[in-house]
DNA sequence: GGCCCTTGCACG
DNA sequence: GTGCAAGGGCCT
């Protein structure tokens, strides 16, 4: 009897037994399906000796279908499934279904069919409706499959194929093995500086070593930290291995592509969650076939099934967007540096102004560190001023204190950029009722509704829940007493309007820049000089470089340190250092104004002084003095339902089974911060743990022992970056 | 008795 | 996750 082990694409499921037909070969890694009841289902062929399972006798089991011609997942990539699902305490199946990211990709035609608009000219005549007008204004120069045409133009999958069957819309066969042009190593190898090129060549001598090696490289602002990666990239490449790129953001990608065809000659294969099924399907193959030489991609771009990889670079490395939920709460940071040890490569972490953590770990000799001091091409690093809020109160309705406004009028009169920084999107954040006081609230979460003026709604930033502002109040029926408190960056932009009539304002939010195409635009229109001020959230602190941009003003420095942030300072701290690393990277000095209402407090100070050591140092003791990361570990469990009294039963429960141990605190339950998100009442316990505690055991066990009500859902969230 | 809904469990 | 069978309540 020839029994195999599936690591069965179900939550519940899990671990299944089954039988290998005669003939039929399925190494460890394969990719099949099973028969489940009358259902299919995928599954990976796994080691039997690591998954456990329940014995079922050899008469129960029944053959597999089939062998999916894809190659089977790696040893080390198995073995990085295994040690994700540990340590975030995720499941196995949810972890590898990130790698199988594209059903599609894994059997099925070679080709697939997209639609897209007919051209003019020779268009049928064909009955109007308000809907199909509106796909056909949506859709020109769209290609994509029914489902995604329809989301892109906001209309139901019905009205496009209507749209087909009318003879507006034509079906395209597209091949999903189309190859990639492949980049080339020596294609535009650049002039570094000295400095540049020592790290450069460190990290190149890892790649020929080829076995696991963690780098952290800390340089300044400026510093050319991508040209410097380049080239151990190049290695790689020479050396027929494959390089992964994460980065945070996709805006970030558009200058990170010119960048990299400007060396390579190529364009890299992208990886991101807005990529349409066909994009996906021909970039997974390419993956996993060992064709695409350099994957640039989001975090989901790491559990991918590369066949051959050499080098693993982890821009921006600080970034807080590399720890979130795709199903599975981990960390793209830490999931890098893991798959590096189990591929056996060196990885490169790149940021200037590290994680704590990540220093720590550099300190501690784990890492090795990699310090690039100066500014690219001899620019010189901003000076930095704070403006007092409390001296400097802009009058009422403003936000702009006179030293900034002075500076920006300053900057306009000599034809210079200036970037102004509000981490808050939208026009402001909270509109109330002048007359009754009502609130607008998001119906499915205990957040304000956010106004946004450019495309005339109120918006839940937490759920997407949207609606149109009202004339009249809705509670009290008041026409005309509606007032917007607070500022967003549409505000900021009317106010900088209203007092530099002539400059050109440009809000860059991911409102704004959210495709590819539209970052591209805004980039080039900033380059050219077709801007004065750019008004943006946290999208514009990093990766982009305008030489003509020489003032910095961060709105307000203390929004950061409000609300729910586990690292609070330490993120200010960061997003205002990569703010002011915007200005002056040509070569005009930079300048930046920080609004505060406390100068005073350490993060500030240190920012003002540019002493990081300072700050790193306060932060370093802080941290220590409650058991925070690095020094022990933080968790977080939230218990939620849709019904309230059901998530505090449940909460309430799980309290009374709270774990006693030595050196493990337990918090709560109390109702998180945001009690209400998406329908969902929601509860949360915080946990902080020694270094030495198993603190993924001590939660399994503690979870794992209760039942709850079907609606009841409970999370386990290892390293949490927020208290939300 | 028939019908519908909920619940529990198998599914390898 | 999903389908099915068993059990219970209630209408005809």
């Amino acid at each position: 009897m020839n029994r195999i082990r599936l690591l069965v694409f179900n939550a519940a499921l899990g671990v299944l037994d089954y039988r290998l037909p005669d003939g039929m070969r399925a190494p460890d890694g394969s990719v099949v399906m099973a028969p489940l009841g009358p259902r299919k289902i995928m599954g990976i062929v796994w080691e039997a000796e690591r998954l456990p399972a329940q014995e079922v006798p050899d008469a129960k089991l029944r053959p597999i279908l089939e062998v999916l011609p894809v190659p089977p997942l790696s040893f080390a990539l198995r073995r990085l499934i295994e040690w994700t699902a540990d340590y975030y305490c995720a499941r196995m199946s949810s972890v590898a279904r990130m790698v199988i990211s594209s059903g599609g990709a894994l059997n099925g035609p070679t080709t697939m069919t997209e639609y897209r608009l007919v051209e003019e000219g020779d268009l049928p005549d064909v009955r109007m409706t308000p809907q199909r007008e509106i796909a056909l204004s949506a859709l020109p120069g769209e290609q994509a499959n029914i489902r995604e045409l329809a989301a892109i133009a906001g209309v139901s999958e019905g009205v496009v194929r209507g749209l087909v069957s009318a003879g507006l819309i034509e079906p395209v066969e597209v091949a999903i093995d189309r190859p990639f042009p492949p980049p080339d190593p020596e294609h535009d190898i650049p002039q570094l500086s000295g400095e540049q090129e020592e790290v450069a060549a460190r990290l190149l001598g890892a790649v020929k070593e080829d076995a696991f090696a963690p780098f952290l490289i800390d340089g300044v602002t400026g510093s050319g930290k991508t040209e410097v990666y380049f080239e151990p990239m190049a290695e790689a490449v020479r050396a027929g291995r494959q390089v992964l790129v994460l980065l945070p953001e996709i805006a970030l990608t558009e200058n990170f592509l010119v960048r990299f065809e400007q060396r390579f000659g190529a364009p890299p294969v992208l990886w991101h969650s807005s990529l349409k099924s066909t994009e996906r399907r021909r970039a997974w193959r390419a993956i996993a076939s060992g064709e695409a030489k350099v994957v640039v991609g989001a975090r989901s771009a790491l559990f991918l099934p590369y066949a051959n990889l050499g080098l693993i670079v982890v821009d921006e490395a600080h970034e807080v967007s590399f720890k979130q939920d795709d199903g599975v709460r981990y960390n793209a940071r830490d999931v890098s540096v893991m798959r590096a040890r189990f591929e056996e490569i060196p990885v490169v972490l790149a940021s200037a102004t590290p994680a704590l953590e990540s220093l720590a770990m550099a300190e501690a000799g784990t890492y090795e560190k990699l310090d690039l001091r100066t500014r690219y091409g001899g620019a010189q690093l901003p000076t930095i001023h704070t403006v007092d809020l409390t001296q400097e109160e802009p009058e009422r309705g403003r936000w702009l204190a006179k030293p900034l406004v002075a500076a920006l009028e300053d900057r306009l009169a000599k034809g210079e950029q200036s970037l102004l920084f509000l981490n808050r999107r939208g026009y402001a954040p909270l509109t109330l009722c002048r007359n009754c006081g009502y609130r607008f609230q998001c119906p499915d979460c205990s957040a304000w509704l956010v106004e946004h003026r450019l495309s005339q709604r109120l918006a839940c930033h937490h759920c997407g829940h949207e609606t149109t502002p009202p004339k009249t109040c809705p509670d009290c029926g008041e026409p005309d007493c509606l007032v917007a408190c607070g500022p967003g960056v549409e505000r900021i932009a009317d106010e900088v309007a209203e007092i530099l009539p002539d400059a050109r304002v440009m809000v860059a939010t991911s409102d704004t820049l959210g495709s590819p195409e539209r970052a591209a635009a805004f980039i080039a229109a900033a380059e050219e000089g077709a801007v004065d001020v750019i008004v943006g959230t946290q999208l514009v602190t990093k990766g982009f470089h305008f030489p003509e941009l020489t003032l910095v003003g961060v709105v307000d420095a203390d929004l950061g340190l409000e609300g729910g942030d586990l690292r609070a300072a330490e993120r200010t701290y960061q997003q205002v250092a990569q703010v002011a690393g915007r200005a002056g990277r040509g070569a005009k000095p930079g300048e930046v104004l920080i609004q505060t209402r406390h100068p005073d407090a350490n993060v500030i100070s240190a920012l003002a002084n540019g002493d990081r050591d300072a700050f790193y140092a306060a932060e370093t003791e802080a941290r220590q003095s409650v058991g925070a990361p690095p020094f022990g570990r933080w968790a977080a469990i939230i218990i939620s339902s849709e019904n309230d009294k059901e998530a505090r039963a449940a909460a309430n429960q799980m309290g009374d089974f709270r774990p006693d141990l030595e050196g493990i605190l337990v918090l709560g339950p109390a109702p998180a911060p945001l009690a209400l998100l998406r329908g969902r009442y929601r509860y949360r316990f915080l946990i902080n743990a020694r270094r030495s505690a198993n603190l993924q055991n001590v939660l399994r066990g503690w979870v794992d022992g209760q039942q709850f009500p079907a609606g009841v859902r409970v999370g386990i969230d290892i390293d949490p970056y927020s208290f939300v």
